[in-house]
RNA sequence: GGGGCUUUAGCCAAGUGGUAAGGCAUGGGACUGCAACUCCCCGAGCACCAGUUCAAAUCUGGUAGGCCCCUCCA
């Protein structure tokens, strides 16, 4: 399989540490709110590749966190923890806040059809991990302690930017003005691991430490979950592209310090979905939610489809106009794929030559717009339906877009049928007013029928 | 100020040197009592300029626009 490195800046071929078995770290929501659909689309993606490799025959473990502390506001020495504002607001415990959000996020993710990872850890349950990483650091002088907060010292290493093209700390400053100096780093890009002191007291959740009684910082959850359950060798790190620096660039700067050796193979990184104005972000008022794309009457897969559409890599504008768009496929391309009828015997050499052009596709740095064309061919392809039913059965198991699944008819069948029979005897009375109302009727309960040449059938909306 | 990405028909989008996939929408046609569904047909020379080449959407240089990162963020 190929994928494209941010370590490298290429696309290379995917060769893991250990033949044919994959370690793989995501990063996961910080459960302080909702998830919008910009950062499911990441997910989505993560999701793409887990089941592409499996389908490619490897042995993966996806771990996952959630981060229920820990991530700033702001800068990192004078912001206030996320969850602990939305606490505040909503009145509630940190934890609950958390729980209620984490439960959230897995509803969401089900709607979309992304498989939950293997291993999901939240982050106020691995403490005693990062306690044992930073004593490493201290101990290894990679780390040092000032002010009452553990610092890393990134100036310990020949390559922190190794992820980035940064070439220096002086290219990176003066952006931002409201950012306070924290007068107590020994170097610009230095970061806090554990803090015991912060300008904001109220901090609900803090654990006893050798350096204090404190919290962890933002990028030590990462790693020391990653090391906890795949050990000193990863394979992938994913995440979103606003990651690379300073998340990513971070913990790759305390992971290979810690276990003294080159860590995670593979970066791979999800560009964002914007809206007209740019990006989408949860600080910008309105957001949209998976839920809110349900109350505007659409099927969640169809974002899923959507995503599927483009390429990861490219930053997606999202509009109602081109979800719409996609609905539309959507709906057309399952209606196509439902009136398929098993009529005969797999024809295994066109089974396998769809099959190996679909690998072909997602191998090829996850090419899921190119994966969805090969369903048109396929459609359109000279073999019988049983055939098509079973391609697209494989494919579906990376796609994930119920694409066999059959749309719940918890109705009365018998009803409609004889409301059909009453329609086409009007019809033939050509008494039209009356086969009128009856489609009114039956369409005002969700069902549209169809004149077909082999009579009158119907949909269940 | 520094770093990076991006620009293909109304919309989404593939394409990685050999003469523009696919989908959605629109329009036309068939079907229909009328519709819906379904089926058939129809559209661009790839932001712009200049190069390299027998040949460029694809390579090089430049111009313009958009976006992201450098700050919590998927």
């Amino acid at each position: 399989m190929k994928l494209y490195n941010t370590l490298t800046r290429k696309i290379e071929d995917f060769v893991p540490w250990e033949d044919k078995v994959v370690r793989m770290y995501t990063c996961g929501p910080t459960v302080y709110s909702y998830a919008h659909i910009g950062n499911l689309r990441t997910y989505i993606m993560e999701d793409i590749l887990e089941k592409t490799l499996r389908f490619l025959g490897y042995d993966v473990t996806r771990v996952m966190n959630i981060t229920d502390v820990g991530h700033l506001t702001s800068d990192a020495d004078t912001g206030d923890d996320k969850m602990v504002n939305s606490a505040k607001k909503e009145h509630k415990t940190v934890l609950d806040i958390a729980k209620f959000y984490t439960e959230a996020f897995f509803k969401d993710t089900e709607k979309l059809n992304i498989k939950k990872p293997d291993i999901v850890s939240p982050a106020t349950n691995n403490i005693e991990e990062y306690i044992k990483i930073i004593t490493k650091l201290l101990d290894t002088g990679y780390a040092y302690q000032t002010g009452g907060n553990v610092y890393f010292d990134t100036s310990k290493l020949d390559d922190y930017y190794k992820l980035t093209n940064h070439v220096g700390e002086e290219l990176i400053s003066g952006v931002r003005e409201t950012v306070e100096e924290d007068t107590n780093k020994k170097n610009k890009t230095d970061f806090v691991l554990w803090f015991t002191k912060s300008k904001y007291e109220d901090q609900e959740l803090k654990w006893d430490s050798p350096f204090g009684k404190g919290y962890p910082g933002w990028h030590i959850e990462c790693s020391g979950i990653s090391l906890k359950y795949l050990g000193e060798y990863l394979d992938i790190h994913c995440g979103g592209v606003d990651n690379i620096f300073p998340h990513h660039t971070n913990e790759i700067a305390q992971s290979e310090a810690y276990i003294g050796h080159d860590w995670c193979k593979y970066w791979v990184h999800g560009e964002h979905l914007n809206d007209a104005s740019g990006k989408m972000s949860k600080s910008k008022g309105k957001v949209l939610t998976v839920s809110f794309l349900e109350e505007e009457g659409f099927n969640p897969l169809s974002y899923r489809f959507m995503v599927l559409l483009s390429h990861y890599r490219k930053q997606l504008t999202f509009s109602f106009e081109s979800l719409s768009g996609a609905e539309n496929a959507y709906k057309k391309l399952k209606s196509r794929i439902a009136s398929l009828k098993n009529d005969g015997n797999i024809d295994e050499d066109v089974l396998k030559t769809y099959v190996t052009k679909f690998s072909k596709c997602l191998e090829d740095d996850m090419n899921t717009a190119n994966a969805i064309t090969l369903l048109y061919d396929l459609l359109k392809a000279d073999t019988n339906d049983t055939t098509k039913i079973k391609v697209i059965e494989k494919m579906d198991a990376v796609l994930s877009l119920d694409l066999l699944k059959k749309d719940e008819k918890n109705i009365d069948e018998e009803y409609i049928k004889e409301m059909i029979e009453k329609r086409n005897d009007a019809k033939k009375n050509k008494d039209y007013a009356l086969a009128d109302s009856i489609r009114d009727e039956l369409a005002g309960m969700g069902i549209t029928l169809k004149d077909t040449r082999d009579g009158t059938i119907y949909e269940v909306k």
